[in-house]
DNA sequence: TACGAGAATATGTCAGTACAAAGTCTTGAC
DNA sequence: GTCAAGACTTTGTACTGACATATTCTCGTA
């Protein structure tokens, strides 16, 4: 028998009802309240006891089937998803993610100027003499040094202070601007370290550096941001889903 | 002035109508009718040229700004993205990449027999002591090696031979048996290489393998496969996109 | 008993409509 | 001339209704 997960819909908020409705489930989901394999409620009887239209409804599952938390199968019905399978697209910055997993993530600035990069302004669709912040921080994970993180940005941002960096990650001082990637384009590979690298991280020369090339871009498709960087491979990796549909 | 896309429907047609105009419209992107930047035919407009409902429309279009090909901003309008964004999310084994990027894959069969692992069982969602299929593969690009591929299949897939493997990638074997990848989880590290790998791969101790270990799912959100691989870190790096969409 | 037709169930597609909200542009008052 | 209020355009959200299609289950018939 399908469970009836409990809902409440505001509907003088501000937020779409569909989003509403995804949320609660996707909390139910979350919770454990339901079980990978469990019988969804069908849309029509969902719709009838929340009172809202089957579209409305659908769209709120549509999301969570796109987030990989739910199988619709025609004639069969709705189901919760392996939880494997569920996936966690992200696009945060290292900082975020130590913070997340409860290390002590701190940061040295090593350099902070503003260049010209023929390589790195075409990568961000600029002009190949415009005039960029290169950034080359130290981040530390409870003292321990565990990357070197070199990132270029457009003119535009070339008041981001030495200060604004020590504080937080890159890309929390962008959004505090009101920037927000949400598309990235990354290449990973691994290599010997530099006589810089081997220094900074504490590497000796036979432990290798795993490295990451990035481009980012925001919602209007600006490139906003290209990093090159090196991480302690003993001490990191690098997690991603890789999707089809 | 907007540019009106020929499209033609078939209503007659299986294929779903939003379907039929979203590929049409991608089509017309692709061959570069319509330029990063155009503004695209509203809603409203092209649905009455093409008699179809509003909402058939919408559904097209939005198909086309989930894959990054179009934006829309409410009371702007439609415009086509900058292509450097455009998205390609891939899932591909590296038989595939190889062979689109013109290099003569080739593959040696260095182990195969059925194994249990209790590890790997329970990251396929199997009971700890089904039977896995493990396969060892080296795989050489233009005669040169490049990396090592250890895989394990569930039970289903334990009379796939050695044969099989030498000809094509495991993906081809596996979808020709009709089981099609569409989400995987993927950890990418580095590390030395080990005595083995040295070997195969022709490297000195001090040169890093990349590596990735993946769990792969079909549709349904069965573990279809699970893959420890390991790369000459100098010719070959990882490609992803990220994506917060 | 075996098997096929059809009912039951659930999702998939499509139409038409109404109003809300965001962004741009015009117009009018000071 | 400047600036703000309001009109206009375009996408966003939501509802109602109808029919199509895939899957499973049941029941009647040979």
């Amino acid at each position: 028998m399908a469970i009836q997960v409990g809902v409440s819909i505001d509907r003088s908020s501000p937020v779409p009802l569909y989003h509403q409705l995804a949320e609660q489930l996707s909390g139910a989901i979350a919770s454990g309240m339901l079980q990978p394999g469990d019988p969804f409620e069908n849309e029509i009887a969902l719709a009838e006891r929340l009172s809202l239209s089957r579209p409305t409804v659908r769209r709120a599952i549509q999301e969570l089937v796109n987030q990989g938390l739910l199988l619709r199968r025609r004639g069969l019905g709705t189901t919760v998803a392996n939880r494997k399978v569920h996936r966690r697209a992200e696009l945060t910055s290292l900082y975020d993610d130590l913070k997340r997993d409860g290390g002590r993530p701190a940061t040295t600035v090593l350099k902070h100027e503003i260049v010209r990069d023929e390589r790195v302004a075409t990568a961000l669709d600029l002009p190949a003499d415009a005039e960029l912040l290169s950034i080359i921080r130290l981040r530390l994970s409870d003292e321990r040094p565990l990357a070197i993180l070199h990132n270029w940005l457009p003119p535009v941002y070339n008041d981001i202070t030495r200060e604004d960096l020590e504080g937080e990650g890159l890309y929390a001082v962008m959004r505090d601007r009101g920037v927000r990637p949400v598309v990235a384009h990354q290449t990973i590979g691994a290599r010997t370290p530099t006589a810089a690298e081997r220094r900074h991280l504490g590497l000796k020369p036979s432990e290798p550096v795993l490295t990451m090339t990035r481009v980012a871009f925001d919602a209007v498709g600006n490139a906003v941001e290209y990093g090159d960087h090196s991480y302690r491979a003993q001490d990191y990796s690098i997690e991603v889903m890789v999707d089809k549909r």
